[in-house]
DNA sequence: GCCGTTTTCGGCCCGACTGTTTTCAGTCG
């Protein structure tokens, strides 16, 4: 069993918390929370570059040290220097840095003064009112830690997996299964064949041929960690992330209704039994039944037709109007990932990117695009080094000259600028009209009031440059809340100027939401699916964002980067 | 601990905001 990436990312990260609560040097806290962020977002895995003896020293903030302890997880599955780190602070003292204002050097004097262990330690304090007592802390504070210390105990979205790292679970695991000749066929159906940005557990259907030796074959799986029941049908197991998998066996005839069954979403069942219901059908998870008959079952597609429905794509399965389109033959027919033809977000070395510009848009050509944006920040993002007026002029002239070198990829001459509070753009307009493509964004002053943000973005729409709204709600997926902002008005403004949503692709982002994707669309406009990139493996990360695109009925023709450069090129005129 | 077209040592992202203070530390993006 392979260590995750997503391992290895976390051990890094709790000895970075750790030694930043024990007031480590902060640079060093930082260069092991780089190397986490590093290891988390490669596209492959880590453990097999250590196997295959590739030279993980090269990857970005992975220097010799730092190698040697990612091999010591992947050879061993934990860090010894986390262990020893761990007898010195207390574990649950880590959560508490999740509790916003609340880092480690507050965490640190809470523990000292207080002898707080835990999250329910520092609940109680502060109900007690013990927490106003401490220099440096007030009525204020305590009262804040308080309300989040309460929410985060209750918070159950917590628990659930991102739809990436669910994959980078689910892929060895059904790998493994695979392996057992007698299973013929095996899905996964649920929240997880749903793309669902979030994934609560997995539900896994096979068929095979001796159901015994399978879930045998299952329940074995190294990465078990609990076996929570084992029956002939039906087993159920936790793995050591705690992810719930659940596997069915299921009979040939069956196969579909089950997958249908199993694959939700729950909204989306109940919609279709009824329509069976008045049809004198019965549907469950065993098939199509006329009475005791069973009609249909097989596959999906036989189930829908039963109710003369057409096929429904697991990601429209939401009751969000699907089985009205599908009865009117009006489905969208979604994007896919070989329809991207290039990638409109993306940064490098001039800013926060890891890699040159000839290095990324390299990247980008062996991905196969026709086109790459490097989109770099603006100045006001100084923890980026964003760039201003002068440096963006010398980016121009080395993307005009890249572009003569590179053959077979055209760069876009593009920014992420920023959009500043007053709703003014953080770059001059004479040098934005130089640009092919001016994403634009909302970095800072982000707790405005709903009227002041929109009203802050409509303003700096009327930029006559302003191409594509970047990440257009901020949010960070179970981290931080979206802005506060009348996305309804945004979008009517937007299909005036002729101006263009994000739909960024990165897995802790997914910005639009699938129900915003559809709205965009349905108001006429269109998407750009960017990874954001801003190491070499994010470019990967575009699938994510298809995924999305896909649960917010986008077809092809829907999203802007699907278009050859000459169409795109006209697209991007504003009105 | 990482990194390097000035550096193998000495930098490293820096400014705004908040609540606590009465001049600033801690946190955040």
């Amino acid at each position: 069993m392979p260590v995750l990436n997503r391992q290895v990312a976390n051990i890094l990260d709790r000895l970075a918390d750790t030694l930043d609560i024990e007031g480590a040097n902060e640079f060093r806290v930082r260069a092991y929370k780089s190397a986490a962020q590093t290891i988390r977002s490669l596209s492959k895995n880590v453990s097999e570059m250590v196997e295959n003896n590739e030279d993980i020293s090269k990857l970005p903030n992975i220097g010799d040290s730092m190698a040697d302890k990612i091999k010591e997880i992947v050879e061993t599955g934990s860090l010894k220097q986390l262990k020893k780190a761990k007898k010195r602070i207390p574990e649950g003292l880590i959560d508490l840095l999740d509790i916003s204002n609340l880092g480690p050097k507050r965490v640190q004097k809470l523990n000292q003064e207080l002898d707080i262990k835990n999250i329910d330690d520092l609940k109680k304090a502060a109900k007690d009112e013990k927490i106003r007592e401490i220099e440096g802390f007030g009525k204020k504070t305590e009262e804040k830690i308080l309300e989040e210390s309460e929410k985060q105990i209750s918070d159950k979205e917590k628990d659930r997996l991102k739809w990436r790292d669910a994959r980078e679970i689910t892929e060895p695991l059904l790998d493994y299964l695979k392996k057992l000749d007698e299973i013929d066929q095996i899905d996964i159906a649920g929240s997880y064949r749903r793309c669902k940005e979030t994934i609560g557990d997995l539900d896994i259907l096979v068929i095979c041929e001796d159901s015994k030796k399978t879930m045998e074959h299952f329940v074995s799986y190294e990465d078990t960690d609990d076996v929570i029941s084992k029956g002939d049908t039906r087993s159920s197991i936790r793995l050591t992330s705690g992810l719930q998998v659940d596997l069915r066996v299921v009979s040939k005839k069956s196969y579909g209704s089950a997958l249908v069954y199993f694959t939700g979403s729950k909204a989306h069942n109940i919609k279709i039994r009824k329509i069976a219901g008045d049809k004198d059908l019965k549907i469950n998870e065993y098939g199509v039944f006329k009475g005791d008959d069973q009609v249909a079952g097989k596959t999906e597609e036989e189930v829908y037709e039963q109710i003369d429905l057409k096929y429904i794509e697991p990601e429209l399965r939401e009751d969000r109007g699907e089985i009205d389109a599908s009865r009117n033959d009006d489905l969208p027919k979604l994007v896919t990932l070989e329809d991207i033809r290039g990638d409109l977000q993306s940064h490098t070395k001039a800013s926060d990117g890891k890699y040159t510009m000839e290095e990324m848009v390299n990247a980008a050509k062996e991905k196969g695009y026709d086109y790459f944006a490097i989109t770099d920040h603006s100045q006001r993002v100084t923890m980026a080094r964003g760039l201003n007026e002068k440096r963006m002029e010398e980016q121009i002239k080395k993307m005009e000259e890249l572009n003569k070198e590179i053959k077979g990829i055209r760069i876009l001459k593009a920014v992420e600028v920023d959009i500043l509070e007053d709703g003014s753009l953080d770059l001059e307009d004479e040098i934005l009209k130089e640009l092919d493509v001016v994403v634009c964004s909302v970095h800072y002053n982000r707790n405005l009031s709903q009227k002041k943000q929109t009203k802050r973005i409509l303003k700096a729409m009327e930029n006559p440059y302003f191409n594509i709204l970047g990440h257009p709600t901020g949010r960070i997926i179970q981290k931080r809340d979206p802005i506060e902002v009348n996305m309804e008005e945004i979008f009517k403004t937007a299909k005036d100027y002729n101006i263009h949503m994000e739909l960024n692709a990165s897995p802790e982002r997914l910005d639009l939401s699938d129900f915003y994707c559809k709205t965009a669309r349905e108001t006429g406009i269109k998407i750009a699916i960017s990874t954001d990139a801003h190491m070499k493996s994010h470019l990967d990360n575009m699938i994510y964002g298809v995924n999305q695109a896909r649960r917010g009925w986008l077809e092809k023709e829907d999203v802007l980067n699907t278009h050859k450069w000459s169409n795109l090129k006209k697209m991007l005129k504003r009105n």
